[in-house]
DNA sequence: TTGTAGGCGTTATCAA
DNA sequence: TTGATAACGCCTACAA
């Protein structure tokens, strides 16, 4: 394969027969051009194959054209729906959208964080329920920074999250469906905020409505710990199991199978996101599909005030999510005979 | 919140003592440096909160330390994961990776390979079942390029695909569960290389085992057409549905619950990609679950060593998919009795 | 409206 | 080993 030559402005500017500034005045349409020269110089630009170097565009113009979004992992359904409509909203605004996904450790998440930076990101939206404050805190001292879903309010800190009465609401169901013990997951991982702070909205609400509350530890990786878990919170009498992502939520279903119990015959479980499959009425999972295109729209708007320099009195935004009412919960098992 | 002025590394070279060259030369570990000065510039680095502008630094050096890659859409689980996979190889080897996810149409795709080019992408992945080939040779033309799932062979362009086989497997399982009239879904996409192949790898096999077939048009959006042609497929007495993507198999399997139709009792749905949840076993689905991890890493690989400038000789890398054997797919209803 | 000149933050060359 | 000095490709006063 022959390459063709990356052509630069002058090279156009000299097949129009202008000076290279006239070339970049025309190109991106500030200030004042011929319209003969205009016309030359997109003739040319396009004859040449032309394509602007941006990193030298932004560097030159100390612009900032350019949002970097942080993402927890792009390969779950939530993440990547949000990844996909932050780029759309982006798009729209024409800025430029560059995505990393960090790690689920501190070291990771400052190393992209740098890689953001390092690109001209004048912007950056962080989207994981793992990033730690620090990494927050980090990216803001350099660059104005919202973050998406991530459960944590630090004061001065932009926040787009997904409103508590629809975690309530969740709750709530559960405990109308009749279940007087459940289960709820919760992350070890001290950087978990939104898991955190969803547990505890779930165990909230439950102990409002006079449910007896058990917790199973959950972790991204590593099966053993929720699994003795859950084991013993259906031996205490658990009914229902509060998963606090849809992931989780069928890892418990799948377990349940195969020690050859029924959901929601004899074990009721919900998840929480809704991303993609996972609201898929053929699964059936009861779920909370998450308000991902109001909230991404809501941050990129937050965002661009703030790279504008523009002042927003916002403690935190929350969007409602929608309760999707799968068949994966039901009432408990009728224990009358016992 | 206050925002930390970026340091640049003229500063950091003074607060240490030194010039700007020998601060460059010890922050990026190339030159002789005396171990006094670079302990120097490292903690003024440090203690000045330096983040590298690696805009400038990519055009001091003329250096390619960037990959990039176009996706068809981030929130399809397929696409996710592969833009995860992609994202590990490349910080493995120790490339920044620029992700976009484009559009379906020419433009879009042209709009963002220029974005990626802009930003100084060195490489370029292209991972779309829609990528037009004119956006393939177009990215070519200017630095190298390695398509990954697109399902088009274009001489002198680098593809790693799944392997046929892997698709003949699933169109003979189809038929050795006895069905003996089958629909396989068609992208009227003129774009959509990779399921026209897939499509065609289907009829191919199932007309060598000597099963009637007939096409169903799907469409990525809407489905009418799908939903008409899918009526009169099983009207003609299909027993069976081949879709080219998972996505297209849920929405087939809904469109028969709703119609009173069981699957697979009374027809069987295949699906294909076998990404996230959709290979999970709660859904059920038979599908192939694509070597995400194997094409990517060789995708990197191949990516890598075009940029060096090495020669390779790869009219296309294959490799096979697994796969899944659901409860989506059994054999043909008895019709004995009609 | 146009061109000249200087600068954006790095790296690279070449004397010292 | 170090430090001037010149690129890298572009934008942008400022002057013409």
């Amino acid at each position: 394969m022959e390459r063709r030559p990356r052509v630069r402005m002058i090279e156009v500017a000299r097949a129009a027969g202008v000076s290279h500034s006239t070339a970049s005045r025309a190109l991106n349409g500030s200030g004042k051009v011929s319209e003969a020269a205009r016309q030359a110089v997109e003739r040319a630009a396009r004859d040449l194959g032309y394509v602007r170097d941006l990193r030298a565009a932004d560097l030159a113009s100390s612009r900032a054209a350019t949002v970097g979004l942080l993402i927890r992992a792009a390969e779950r359904p939530f993440y990547g729906e949000l990844a996909a409509r932050v780029q759309a909203h982006t798009e729209q605004r024409d800025y430029d959208l560059l995505t990393v996904s960090g790690g689920d450790d501190l070291d990771h998440q400052i190393r992209a964080l740098e890689t953001l930076l390092g690109h001209g990101a004048g912007g950056i939206l962080i989207a994981s329920g793992r990033a730690a404050a620090e990494a927050i805190e980090y990216a803001s001292s350099f660059v104005p920074t919202v973050t998406v879903g991530v459960g944590l309010v630090r004061p001065g800190i932009d926040a787009v999250d997904i409103a508590v009465e629809s975690e309530q609401e969740l709750a709530e169901a559960v405990a109308e469906a009749g279940h007087k013990h459940v289960a709820v997951t919760a992350s070890s991982n001290r950087l978990a905020y939104a898991l955190h702070s969803r547990t505890a909205n779930f165990l909230t609400s439950l102990v409002l409505a006079d449910v007896r509350t058990t917790i199973v530890p959950s972790r991204a990786d590593g099966d053993e710990r929720l699994i003795k878990g859950l084991r013993s919170a259906l031996d205490a009498g658990v009914t229902a199991v509060m998963a606090g992502e849809d992931l989780t939520a069928v890892r418990v279903i799948e377990q349940l199978v195969e020690w050859g119990l029924r959901c929601p015959e004899d074990v009721s479980v919900t998840g929480f996101d809704g991303a993609g499959a996972y609201r898929s009425p053929l699964l059936g999972l009861t779920t909370v599909a998450q308000p991902v295109e109001d909230m991404t729209g809501a941050a990129v708007d937050l965002l661009q005030t703030r790279m504008a320099g523009g002042r927003v009195d916002t403690a935190g935004l929350r969007f409602p999510g929608q309760l999707v009412r799968g068949r994966t919960l039901g009432p408990p098992p009728d224990l009358g005979g016992a």
